[in-house]
DNA sequence: TTGAAAGCGCTAACAG
DNA sequence: CTGTTAGCGCTTTCAA
């Protein structure tokens, strides 16, 4: 009992005018004589009649879609850009493509390659890196590009993103402030530009300013999960560490409870600061001091900026990439 | 400086074959002397030829794309569907269209059918609830649907879940037998038939089977949310309540940390048990004790469920559902 | 205001 | 093993 399709062909015959008139209707196209447009809107509605558009978008080469490739979903801070970029997405009718990264090279350009194949008018890229690969592909392609949150050594790509440098340096100083001298610079995989350069130089800058010396020992490098934050608090007591800086949530979630769970008090015997505000800070006890982000709107704005890369505004070259306002709010980990 | 794009024909010309035999060669059809096929090839990489998956789709009527409806992408308990879905559907060369629904009928309608008229070859619908409408979409597509989690009253459509009413009634026993006898039942809003039917249907035989009257005033309904959690805690506290069984995380999480800010102890002055087993359980302090669901695996079920009857295997229609095995675990929010 | 007709880039018989 | 030929369902000139 398979249905047979209505096609545009049936609605036009149906309603005794051209595929072209009853074309013109569904796009809303003003020149159709009123009447003309009533009868060929009842034959769509009687026949329920519902344009492909795949055949569209062979034809006007526009598919209303954009990709969105993400390096984890399950990850709350990107889970909350995308929730950004699918509102402003639906708002301007176009559906996304959404595919993880699972943050490995290899499978990013296939994913990248396979969105590009089903013809994306876009593209928004969250991820920690841009392959050699990766930025070719991006750059023989005529679909635009936005780079969205955690990316910066990357200035050739349109991108919506923090000051990651300015808030590492914030928090540190933060720290600093409070008397530890021994602010530990705990954080994800350093050989991503964010963790690597950015943050990294935020925090030196930090000591600079306070004459206290860079100490390569007190930068710990982990995978950035919830776990290895966990398993660090080892380390950071063994060490007699104070106070930390963090680069990531669940990181530093992780080495909360692995403190508290050791017996070790926040923020009383120890001091700790994170990055990205999302659910988790909020979340466990003590909650956490964080610099704070408009993880929304990053999402958000790299959808609208996408949106009007699409519709050829190159106008204004200058200001291809945006930085959001950051901020930082005193939660529990950090003493008054 | 745009582009000229390479089409199968460019590569046919180039090769000196013919366009299906370049098809071929893309599609990987054996019926192609090597030669040829290498030829073919050289000229394809040497073009950097992309087939054109739209007009593929219009040509094969397959788009190797499917569509996901999901509450939100930010709520952990989806998104750890979620992923288990995208892993599949890549495993399966399939790319997912994911779309936010914020569990409103209207926009469910909207993204469902404009999902359709992409012409996914199938789709996954996640939600809390199918209205009228959305059922009779449902009903008059030739697209295949499955449903993954939280939905229940569903026997017309294809499902993957776990028991939510052996689940409920399990937990529910578990605080029965610790003693408490006023055993809350704290939930997401009753009209989604998985809080108003299935686990409340647990919760009261639970409480059947072991000789305690139901009582209408330790059901406490709520939208969900954290904030609602961790407000409730006062009624909570008013009320003298000892014991809690709760229908999500979130929910869940707000109320242990609306209980120990407010100074309550618990386990000692209250037990809790939640339902999803989540990241919130196991990051917040007290651990909360929870039945646990193979959440990956609802979502990678659903997902190899949907390849099945996109292959058209409609073969053994007795098992369109799939009831995954729950479990339970024992964490601090409850006394040994 | 409307229609005819030429594609969009590819797949899928069918014939050879 | 390979080529020819219709489409897939729609948009878009171009004329009328």
């Amino acid at each position: 009992m398979e249905k047979q399709s209505v096609t545009i062909y049936t609605v036009a015959r149906e309603a005794r005018v051209s595929m072209a008139t009853v074309s013109r209707v569904v796009n809303g196209n003003p020149n159709v004589k009123p009447e003309t447009r009533q009868k060929v809107l009842d034959v769509i509605k009687q026949l329920n009649y519902r344009p492909n558009a795949v055949a569209r978008g062979l034809a006007s080469k526009k598919t209303t879609t954009v990709g969105v490739v993400i390096p984890n979903i399950t990850d709350p801070y990107f889970a909350e850009l995308a929730l950004g970029i699918d509102d402003v997405a639906s708002m301007y009718k176009y559906n996304i493509i959404l595919t993880n990264s699972d943050s490995d090279d290899e499978k990013i350009l296939k994913v990248v390659r396979s969105l590009l194949a089903k013809q994306v008018d876009g593209l928004i890229f969250m991820g920690h890196d841009v392959s050699d690969d990766l930025r070719n592909e991006f750059e023989s392609t005529n679909t635009p590009v936005v780079v969205a949150g955690s990316i910066v050594n990357n200035d050739a790509l349109p991108s919506v993103r923090i000051n990651y440098q300015a808030a590492a340096k914030e928090a540190t100083e933060f720290l600093l402030k409070h008397g530890d001298q021994q602010v530990a610079y705990i954080t994800g995989p350093l050989r991503y530009s964010i963790n690597g350069e950015d943050r990294l130089n935020g925090y030196k800058e930090a000591m600079a300013n306070n004459n206290v010396a860079f100490n390569e020992s007190l930068v710990i490098e982990t995978d950035g999960s919830y776990q290895a934050g966990y398993a660090k608090a080892q380390e950071v007591i063994e060490k007699g560490l104070k106070a930390a800086y963090v680069t990531d949530d669940s990181l530093a979630a992780g080495l909360l409870n692995g403190l508290t769970d050791a017996g070790i008090s926040v923020p009383d015997d120890f001091e700790l600061i994170s990055s990205n505000d999302t659910n988790y800070t909020k979340v466990v006890r003590p909650t956490i001091t964080s610099i704070t982000q408009p993880l929304y709107d990053l999402g958000a704005i790299s959808m609208r900026l996408l949106t009007k890369l699409m519709d050829g505004d190159d106008s204004n070259d200058d200001e291809k990439s945006v930085i959001l306002d950051h901020g930082f709010v005193e939660r529990q980990s950090t003493r008054k």
